[in-house]
DNA sequence: ACCATATTTCTAGAGGTCTCGAATTAATGG
DNA sequence: CCATTAATTCGAGACCTCTAGAAATATGGT
């Protein structure tokens, strides 16, 4: 996962409505959840909701397959676990428990100045 | 790190300036980057970088020190970790390689019906 | 005191996001 | 066919974000 598309996954996960949807339809599991039953379990107003799965699906958070009439929302299970490792790659606190994990492994830097 | 929070901090990754700033940061170590040479690396105008600073701030996603006249930026590791978890919690990637990782660990739903 | 340096605050324009009712499309069943 | 159900698209208002130059603030050096 790039620079790009982490900034773009990580925008649509930032608002609440959205990430209450992904983590509603993570709980859901492989087989997703219908647009309906999502707004019937958040209460969004259909308009609203119809927006941001676009949005999500279009950053490839969540997929949307069409059978019949109803549109089955599905976590993008593979991107999630692209952006945590984004995340973790960035932040060097795979390796560690402590609080001075970053610290053990970002080696940077050659002219720094410490204040005292 | 509750719901809120976690929309917060990923709203403010969601911003390529401000993903690019952290990362440099985080690459910076616990010493962290004064805002001079956050601007010197990554050429962002003086009164734009120092918007993103304060909103990265805000959220505690960094925190400033300020030294005399210079500001540093220094990435609150414990934050990010934490962001983290809370992603890998939603997702179930936590615990598994698979690609069907999430299902293993996703028990939910009654009443789903498949479709063929 | 004066000037250079480091950063923030002010300001304003351009554009994007969020929201949601109303209208629309599409599929199913009677 | 007509009504119903499921979901999307349209439209518009309110609000937020991004950007960056100009002005302000603060500090240190000479």
């Amino acid at each position: 996962m790039d620079h790009e598309q982490a900034a773009d996954s990580l925008t649509e996960l930032g608002n609440t409505h959205r990430l209450a949807v992904f983590r509603f339809l993570v709980r859901a599991g492989h087989e997703g959840a219908s647009v309906g039953e999502i707004q019937k379990e958040l209460g969004i107003p259909a308009s609203t909701l119809s927006h941001h799965l676009a949005r999500m699906t279009k950053v490839r958070l969540i997929r949307q397959e069409k059978h019949s009439r109803t549109t089955i929302c599905i976590p993008e299970f593979q991107n999630l676990e692209r952006l945590i490792d984004f995340l973790k790659e960035e932040c060097c606190a795979g390796d560690a428990e402590g609080k001075d994990a970053a610290l053990a492994c970002c080696r940077f830097r050659g002219h720094r100045v410490r204040f005292a």
